[in-house]
DNA sequence: GTAATATTTCGATATATGGCGAATTATCGA
DNA sequence: TCGATAATTCGCCATATATCGAAATATTAC
């Protein structure tokens, strides 16, 4: 019950339920999560976080990047179920497709291109100094 | 998106989800399930509230009392699928368990019996005067 | 080694949530 | 009609949550 509730309330968030379903078919990084999301990679990082907690997802340093992907069998029941059902019942929603497909233009872009945008105005400002 | 958001976030209480699970079987008045989780009316009202705005669970007025039971097909694809997995997936856990032995006995007793008994140290200090 | 980048942690804030008791509404029974 | 009962609404409080920006940490690049 505990791991139910646990599981529920993460993805009980559209951010995190965006998060969890860009993540269906791909690992991503955190600045590219940024850039879908258009939050601040503080707050990014604490969704991912409760969605690890939860058993959702787990993350895989790679380099300077943390890659995020979905759990696979190891994963607790309610969370491989509670996963499944949100791929089918948010597949028909407007936000999805959107992200899908931002996602798609998004991935085609270099990642160099990609993070850093949004450290961009700081970055501005003390260059210009 | 923002039904089932509403949908999750509606069942990712664990007071919530009892309920839901309380009414699997059978429809119940709100005193009897005051007396099941031994909440306030008050809060137990709003519970129910909340999970009647998702499309979970409907009233119905039958004297003094108020039933409520789950919605059937008329309920959103979303609260449908959620519901039959909660009924799936809490049905290993200990609480749920705990809760059906309860109220298994809680629907022997006469509800004359039942209800009341949570004004009943208000009673008591009226009638001790 | 220093600067830039990627991510997390920390601290602050605004809002949402879950709980209670008191007051209100509606219905039943004597 | 009046008192008791069932349920909801309202007002309050404590805690949780979502968000941000700043600071800290780690890693790569020059």
């Amino acid at each position: 019950m505990r791991t139910l509730i646990h599981a529920l309330k993460a993805i009980a968030d559209p951010n995190r339920l965006r998060i969890l379903l860009a993540l269906r078919d791909r690992s991503l990084c955190v600045c590219q999560m940024v850039a879908l999301l258009e939050l601040a990679p503080s707050t990014v990082s604490k969704h991912l976080a409760v969605l690890d907690h939860a058993g959702f997802i787990q993350a895989q340093k790679e380099g300077r990047w943390i890659f995020y992907r979905r759990v696979g069998r190891e994963a607790p029941v309610e969370v491989r179920r509670l996963t499944a059902l949100m791929d089918r019942l948010a597949s028909a929603s407007l936000q999805t497709a959107k992200d899908q497909k931002r996602l798609a233009k998004l991935l085609q872009s270099k990642r160099e291109d990609l993070c850093g945008r949004y450290y961009a105005s700081k970055a501005a400002t003390v260059s210009s100094l």
